[in-house]
DNA sequence: GCGGCCAGGTGGTCAGACCAGTGGACCATG
DNA sequence: CATGGTCCACTGGTCTGACCACCTGGCCGC
């Protein structure tokens, strides 16, 4: 209700519908964009602002560009990166199953690994932080309350992790949930009840076994992913229906 | 030698300024950056050129910018996204050790996961384009075209897997690697050089069984990663003692 | 057929202006 | 003295119009 109120820039907007353009397909791969003056004339907007949305959409590898020659598209599946990825969860305006399953599948790919890193390497600093996590856990009943710590304890364990790609690959992640996040409060609340989960990750962390980390961070992802493999095959359902 | 000389435009050059002083903590976590008209000056360069590289900051998410205030950096180890990996790798001119350590250890981790999405869904059509991707490696005795074939047949299993997120992180991870290919050529040799290892993957893929895919590829994997590991500690050593 | 030349279009850079939002200093009000 | 309003200096956002650097393709002369 009282979150900021958002306003958008120029530029932004310019880049959202370029960006849309390419990955719905409407742009196709190879294709040549307009030049620079006529994307500012049609779009109504001055040059700066198409420059500067080109930028990043050459920095997210949408486009090549080369002075002298026009933009050009590029295949963003065989180019685009991993920060694109939360931009991709939403497509004609509603959420894409397909993305959204990948997401999850990809977070119950990492999260083990990363336990058993952090346990590992993690040692004490990382078990004290989590095991403080979880008595903020323990003792809030409230779910939302156990989302942010949820969320504050795999930070934890992916710092414990001393594994840089791992910490970045989270915060790509990351982007995607939060948009949805306090939507999956309730649909994730297997995964949040199960403090002792959580415990048992802490413990292993403290007592540096990574294959006991790992194999509880994999069952307690595993919960979670459960409520939503079937809240996307009810929207599936849904949307099949109408 | 005869590779493309590179120009750099000016708004990259400020890019890369900052977000070395981001990286390199020069500029903290929270700290107000000059306004643009003040970069502009001390940087010599039109406050165009300033504009797009904040944008791209921002997009990076090293900086948060908002009208009417300074734009203040951002913790970028909480924050940025797994397309600022390739950038992290070289520090002070010269790789990374430990971030190069992580590329390594997430490509073990996602490898095999991968390989086993596609033995799961990739289907026949998956196998005919790794099978003709074994016989490209095992008719050419060249480790560099094995490495091509090599890097289009990860990029086939990544494609048989019918994962984004595995995609799109494989796009980041590639990026990393491509800044180093041809030197890495001869330190995995011991990965290209095991054609029968990539034939098992595809065969794999073939009968649909995913664990076996799975173990073939990290076995695979971990030649490389020994070879890796061992030029790393070899850097390393050498480093120590200078 | 070949190489060089030239014109037109493209991105890259620039200067200068005005609009719009922020935040602090200040002051009147209750 | 806390509250709210006003003002002002400063910041980012947008716009204009110009020139430079570069690429392309066609023309020309050899």
């Amino acid at each position: 209700m009282f979150e900021p109120i958002e306003r958008q820039s120029l530029s932004q907007s310019v880049y959202e519908r370029l960006r849309d353009g390419i990955v719905t397909g409407e742009l196709g791969s190879g294709a040549a964009l307009p030049s620079e003056r006529a994307l500012a004339e049609t779009l109504g907007v001055n040059r700066g602002a198409v420059r500067e949305a080109l930028k990043r959409l050459e920095q997210a590898r949408l486009v090549s560009i080369r002075q002298g020659g026009a933009a050009r598209v590029l295949d963003f599946r065989a180019s685009a990166g991993l920060d694109l990825l939360s931009e991709l969860l939403f497509a004609d305006g509603q959420l894409d199953v397909g993305v959204a399953r990948s997401v999850i599948e990809m977070r119950a790919c990492l999260g083990p690994e990363i336990a058993r890193r952090c346990a590992e390497r993690g040692g004490q600093a990382a078990a004290e932080r989590l095991d403080a996590l979880v008595e903020v856990m323990a003792s809030d009943e409230d779910l939302q309350a156990r989302q942010d710590a949820s969320l504050e304890f795999w930070g934890a364990l992916v710092e414990g992790s001393g594994n840089v790609a791992y910490r970045l690959a989270y915060n790509s992640l990351r982007v995607s949930y939060d948009t949805f996040r306090s939507a999956l409060v309730n649909v994730m609340g297997a995964e949040l009840s199960r403090v002792e989960l959580f415990r048992a990750v802490s413990a292993a962390v403290r007592a540096g076994d990574g294959s006991e980390a790992a194999a509880r961070a994999q069952e307690l992802l595993g919960l979670g992913a459960a409520g939503l493999y079937e809240l996307l095959d009810t929207l599936e359902a849904m949307r099949g229906d109408a």
